[in-house]
DNA sequence: TTTTTTATTTAGAATCATTCTAAACTACTT
DNA sequence: AAGTAGTTTAGAATGATTCTAAATAAAAAA
């Protein structure tokens, strides 16, 4: 199923260079193995070493941000202490349970936005999201 | 002008038995002194010193994170590496510099949102918050 | 295939924001 | 004026992330 995105995946990895190492097929294989996540690179690092693979942190780090900056993986603007990576690069939003760091996808649709205001001059609109906090009931 | 802010913080502190220290009324008078803005810890700490008042960082954080457990400030959801307090207090939304970390305020009644999705069960939405990212043109 | 080149990985040090600690201090109470 | 907590403070500790420089290994060249 997600398969197809693994290949995808390392497909750009070779056509932008990126060495098709060891430590990267690993990590992008494990990434995209099931449908969408939000990562952060010290559970990453720990699934790795879990199911046995030997990868250093700064791996996993450099790796995640590689993936990034190639628009494979999206960066998610959340206010925890950990950095998160989600693998839904398609354009949505975010339920943020306060009690627990995890994020909910919300696909793009299922909110209206209208009346965005203008940007500042010389600044352009890279990206609107919402993110919608929880608490428990 | 925004005296009166000062004021009605330094009666909100002595409500909940805060000690009205030197530090924290400095920093208070500081915080509220012009109008609405987007603080971090370490550059309130320099303006602090800068204008001659010797105060530890550590202060710095305890009296920031103090006034936003009494509400007189609200924790901004943004991913910085720095955690940043609004005196805006009133919901509203942000833009978000990219370029320079920096956030500007948009009236709540600026942006549109329909069709919130619900929350999962047992949660409820504590806040919805947009943030429109911003790059140089 | 072997050699060379160069990107990548790695362990551990460094950094940076933030929190903690325990001693010194001081606002407020009596 | 003295006692009692709440505060402040310097510096240590923490936690996530980045950096460093040496070792390694993928891809290219011979």
């Amino acid at each position: 199923m997600k398969q197809k995105l693994k290949e995808k995946t390392i497909e750009i990895l070779k056509i932008n260079n990126f060495r098709l190492t060891k430590q990267r097929i690993a990590l992008v294989s494990n990434i995209f193995k099931l449908g969408n996540r939000h990562i952060n690179a010290e559970s990453l690092h720990n699934e790795m070493i879990d199911i046995g693979i030997k990868v250093s942190l700064a791996t996993v780090y450099n790796t995640l941000h590689g993936l990034t900056k190639l628009g494979l993986l999206r960066h998610v603007k959340v206010n925890s202490n950990q950095n998160y990576f989600d693998t839904n690069i398609i354009k949505h939003h975010h339920f943020y349970d306060e009690s627990n760091n995890s994020l909910i996808d919300i696909p793009k649709n299922k909110i209206n936005i209208t009346d965005i205001p203008s940007p500042p001059k010389n600044k352009k609109i890279s990206e609107v999201e919402v993110i919608i906090s929880l608490r428990d009931k």
